[in-house]
DNA sequence: TTGATTCCAGTACAGTCGTACGTGTATCTT
DNA sequence: AAGATACACGTACGACTGTACTGGAATCAA
């Protein structure tokens, strides 16, 4: 597993974008992008780029265009996001953060559930091992 | 609610520590710095200093010392950061980083269990309003 | 075919970050 | 009192970020 240079802020915005839609041109991510988030199209370009530079994407030119593709996993990036999250702003322990996040972003009803039938389902396993 | 620039990453294990132990002098901070974390006791002067000018933090002049206090609640920017987080990796939604959260990071039996309790009295909440 | 438009690649640039050094002054040790 | 320590403060500096403009090639409109 390489060890790539974190993503930044910006950065995250079009992985994210990417992952969902790999392979494709910086015009598709740019077009995906939430009407919120305005940037510019050549943001988008320049963050692409340095994306590939940093390791999470490739892109080969077809013709006259490039496709860039994801290349790190989803999964792994989000698994080094938190726990660096998880580190410098709670010192490691997830509880706060869990807390945190039930508590002051709103959950709705069946989210609730959900979470609870996983946590039910966790407990489970654990006592049958 | 001033409107402060966002915290770096340095800037904000600095800042826990010194919500833990405001008012603080720079010593007392960079002592109280987990052992992993080595940094030197200039960086966190330096971060120290930042968070005073982007308002997070005031200090005084006690002598020829000077003391730090935290000014910024931490709950505040605990949202902040988390939801600015869950924004860029996640567009948005919360759920994704709680799976997560509860799937891939250890989570003890007893905070699985603290956690459980937690849900089950919202969901009572929210049916008795 | 000529000006207008579209798009990519490269370049730009000020601001922030991580990380610390140097200097001056005050305090401790002998 | 002279050297050793400790600390505050200012300064430094390359790397990374956010954000975009520019130049040139290709495409469209008339």
């Amino acid at each position: 597993m390489a060890k790539r240079p974190a993503l930044s802020k910006g950065e995250m915005v079009v992985a994210r974008l990417l992952w969902d839609h790999s392979p494709a041109t910086v015009r598709q991510i740019h077009t995906a992008l939430p009407s919120p988030q305005d940037m510019d199209f050549s943001t988008v370009q320049t963050y692409l780029r340095r994306l590939e530079t940093k390791g999470y994407a490739s892109s080969v030119l077809q013709g006259k265009t490039r496709i860039y593709s994801a290349k790190a996993k989803a999964a792994a990036v989000v698994k080094a996001t938190v726990d660096e999250l998880v580190s410098r702003l709670f010192g490691g322990s997830t509880m706060p953060l869990m807390r945190h996040l039930i508590e002051e972003r709103s959950v709705s009803a069946d989210e609730l559930s959900e979470l609870r039938q996983l946590i039910e389902r966790l407990e489970k396993e654990r006592n049958s091992e």
